[in-house]
DNA sequence: CTAGGGTTAG
């Protein structure tokens, strides 16, 4: 069979044992003796791997007996080639095609190259394909950048890699980690982490930077007055940290409605020459509009426009959807068009918030036109936008068209989302379409996507009130195997549908549950509860939920008072008088 | 040089 010359000396290459030809020999030794110029080679293999996508085919030919392996060459090609990746299809093709075993200097160079680029995924694959082993040093980059890469138990696992060497890592690193942690919300790591700080004593070189890491953490988790604990201790030492820190305090203030923690805080920011930034301001406003006081939040918002600070788009986005969950579609619509006059062209999500805000109020015209305007400046429609029009449609008793759109949805590959089904769901079922809001839950499973509390919630809802407890429990029964808890309203509807099913036992266990887990029943099911006990002759338990009626403050409608009293007048007097007095106190 | 932050169910 014949052979070019060049496939011939690569073959050589990699059998060595044919080298004993004495014609080959020669050839071998006169191309070793051109190959010490690495950086023209070097420099001529980044062209080539750069421009020829499929180049693994074609370089054998064009050096058909250059020594690669020198790690001269190897770190000089590094130098060169600006994409790493580059370099590491290359370095793999090498130990595959050359059967070199990796140098150790090639390696570390490619290693620290990767990590330096960020590339933490070619540098996690780049250690599973090697038995290459990074000193400390840069294994401790390594960290930095896996967790800016967001691979938090890789980072992790390299930490405990250290430790196990009896490497404590610098407080770059850690805080690097730390940062990583909350950026992926794992604060369970963040603890994790500052305990092996504390066992390592790094904690002694503890700055600024992890003290904010900390106090971040601290409101993640929602103990937003530990971290300003913290806060406060660590400004009686002179330092302050970013704004970033103040203003997940004060978010995490405005949720708990501690205004006055809040007001402390925006106080301290400007003592301490932090000055309140328009993310600051954003966060108020936000919780203000979310907590139900969108008038203080307006109120702040034009205060800011009126002492020169000027509100960005995603301020204005914030206003506007503040504004449109309070149904205040007048007010919106005007900051829209002011922020239009300041040059200010609305985005994606200004768009959605006001497509949604219509949607709402079920102004279907004015969202539609919305729509359309967003599509024809160029932005894509998507599963947001869609589920924007889709949760209008359902809670005006438009589901079918939802269910139109739904179905649009996946003609046009966009991706329906969690939010999507529990939309719909939601809409079939506030309907009385069992059927159909059953299919599309086990759609929701089929897709492989991880149902919520509110997948569940309206269907096991339909279900008892459709008579089908059996069915509602086996869901609530699936929804707390898969970790799920279900909302209080949950429990009620259950009660219920075991009373209209006479099933007044089952019912008086899970009023009994509910007291257990510290649960308040709603007025409406403890009255249908006692009528139901009633009814079944069950007294003194209708007595005792009765009791509970009357220490939370709620009254029993007449008609199952006077049934309750019927019976009990049947039989004892004297627990009627009790039971009557009572009543009448509670009233 | 300027990120972060803002949109959809309940």
């Amino acid at each position: 069979m014949a052979r070019a010359p060049s496939s011939i000396l690569i073959f050589l290459r990699q059998n060595p044992r044919a080298r004993q030809n004495p014609n080959t020999q020669i050839r071998y030794h006169t191309t070793e003796t051109k190959e010490c110029d690495f950086t023209e080679v070097a420099q001529h293999i980044c062209k080539i791997i750069r421009t020829k996508p499929r180049w693994e085919q074609t370089l054998p030919s064009e050096y058909p007996s250059f020594n690669f392996s020198d790690p001269q060459f190897f770190t000089e090609l590094l130098k060169l080639q600006k994409n790493v990746l580059l370099s590491l299809r290359f370095f793999f093709w090498l130990s595959s095609h050359n059967g070199l075993s990796p140098d150790p200097i090639s390696c570390k160079a490619l290693f620290s190259a990767l990590v330096e680029a960020k590339a933490c995924n070619a540098a996690k694959s780049f250690l599973e394909h090697t038995s290459f082993s990074p000193e400390p040093a840069s294994l401790e980059s390594y960290i930095q950048c896996l967790c800016e890469g967001g691979c938090i138990q890789d980072a992790i696992d390299v930490f405990y890699r250290l430790k196990e060497a009896g490497v404590c890592p610098a407080i770059m690193t850690w805080n690097a980690a730390l940062s990583g942690c909350l950026k992926v919300g794992r604060t369970d790591f963040v603890w994790k982490l500052y305990q092996e700080m504390i066992e390592c004593g790094v904690v002694a070189d503890v700055d600024v930077e992890t003290v904010g890491y900390l106090i971040q953490a601290f409101c993640a988790d929602n103990r937003v007055s530990e971290g300003y604990e913290l806060l406060r201790q660590v400004l009686v030492n002179g330092l302050v940290p970013e704004n970033a820190v103040f203003n997940k305090l004060i978010s995490g203030f405005c949720k708990e409605k501690q205004y006055t923690r809040v007001s402390e805080l925006l106080h301290t920011m400007i003592a301490k020459n932090r000055a309140p930034d328009n993310y600051t301001y954003q966060e108020v406003i936000n919780w203000l509009c979310k907590k139900g006081k969108g008038l203080e939040g307006l109120r702040v918002f034009n205060d800011l426009k009126d002492r020169g600070y000027a509100p960005d788009i995603a301020m204005y986005t914030t206003m506007i959807h503040g504004l449109c969950t309070m149904g205040w579609l007048g007010e919106a619509r005007k900051l829209w068009f002011e922020m239009i006059e300041k040059g200010y062209h609305p985005n994606e999500y200004t768009y959605n918030t006001m497509i949604h805000g219509f949607c709402k109020i079920g102004n279907f015209e004015k969202a539609k036109i919305l729509y359309k305007e967003m599509c024809n400046k160029g932005h894509k429609e998507t599963t947001v936008s869609y589920n924007a029009m889709m949760t209008g449609l359902c809670l005006h008793e438009r589901t079918d068209e939802a269910y139109g759109l739904f179905q649009e949805m996946h003609q046009k590959g966009i991706v329906r989302d969690l939010i999507t089904y529990n939309t719909v769901i939601q809409g079939f079922c506030k309907e009385g379409k069992i059927v159909e809001s059953m299919n599309l839950f086990r759609e929701l499973l089929a897709q492989g996507l991880q149902p919520s509390t509110y997948s569940y919630t309206p269907l096991i809802q339909k279900l008892c009130q459709v008579g089908a407890v059996q069915e509602a429990k086996g869901l609530w029964n699936d929804m707390k195997n898969l970790g799920l808890e279900p909302i209080v309203g949950t429990h009620d509807y259950i009660i219920i549908g075991l009373c209209d099913q006479g099933d007044a036992a089952e019912g008086m266990e899970w009023f009994i549950e509910m007291l257990n887990s510290k649960l308040k029943p709603k007025q409406e099911t403890l009255g249908r509860l006692v009528e139901c006990l009633t009814q079944r002759d069950r007294l003194d338990d209708s007595l005792l939920v009765l009791e509970f009626m009357f220490r939370t403050g709620y009254a029993l409608e007449k008609g199952i008072c006077h049934s309750l009293v019927n019976k009990l007048c049947w039989e004892d007097n004297h627990f009627v008088e009790t039971c009557l007095g009572e009543i009448l106190e509670g009233k």
